[in-house]
DNA sequence: ATCAATTAGTTGCTATGACAACTATATACC
DNA sequence: GGTATATAGTTGTCATAGCAACTAATTGAT
């Protein structure tokens, strides 16, 4: 089945990254009347999830290194969606967290990603859903232990 | 388990996304010293393996759309890997082939894109993998469909 | 207490990808 | 044969990501 996808089906990591983009797009599609892309989402997500984060526990929870990260509160803060206040103990830092609007946005979106996440879950059964969720954490683990090295 | 893991690892689809940045970056790294990304790379590969391909063609065979297929073959022109020509019936299409060096570049890296994804496979039973692809195809075409309409 | 090393965040550069608008050529319809 | 439509490719814009170099604040070592 796999000889008819091109000359890249034996490499699972092609498969990984053309399939995400599909997802992303899908998502970004449904998102875009609410002016958030997947990222952006998935950044206020996690700060109005847990609030008065920094920038450094808002990189580590979503896995974006810093300039990304930066990158993505600037846009989320230009649309209204956080604000970012000097941190009282450590100046160096910003805690951020959601207003209003943000998590307003975020009430009104969570279906969304909510039902893709479903609509792909149902492609499958339990058993396949848990076991691909765990072979990319392992797939992901062991790579990251060797970019450290 | 997947509860330390933050908060979003009810979505497959961020995993996705995570794992394979974390593929694509050591392929990355690995390839580097040749002067080659790694969709550079794949576009090569595929150039390389069935010679005489237009752009249009290059762009289903590696999943990516025009725009993008255009300015990875403007890389790779620039690098000397691979010529285009203007085709003999169809004059809008360039036919695209591989120079010498573009088919020694992939011969001397070919083994490192194979050794990755053999170390990728390593860490999963014959029958994950088999089941990894499978999944992912079959989420693939599920969004692609969607998609479409 | 001072100076070095670390840490939080930013900025710049490059690559990829989605999308829209565009040019040039080819095909279809009448 | 001429016009409408489709197709191949390009260009521009924005978003994300990796990497390197940077600033400012903090911590640590003596």
């Amino acid at each position: 089945m796999e000889e008819t996808r091109g000359q890249l089906e034996a490499s699972v990591g092609f498969w990984m990254g053309i399939t995400y983009r599909k997802l992303s797009t899908m998502l970004q599609q449904r998102l875009r009347p609410y002016g958030l892309t997947p990222e952006q989402w998935s950044v206020l997500y996690t700060i109005q999830r847990s609030d008065r984060l920094i920038q450094k526990e808002i990189a580590e929870l979503t896995h974006k290194d810093k300039p990304t990260t930066t990158r993505i509160l600037d846009q989320l803060e230009e649309k209204g969606f956080i604000t970012k206040k000097v941190g009282e103990l450590d100046r160096r830092a910003f805690v951020v967290h959601a207003t209003d609007k943000g998590r307003e946005v975020i009430k009104e979106t969570a279906s969304i990603e909510q039902s893709l996440s479903e609509e792909v879950r149902s492609i499958m059964t339990d058993e396949e859903y848990r076991l691909l969720i765990n072979i990319l954490l392992r797939v992901h683990d062991h790579v990251d232990a060797k970019l450290q090295s």
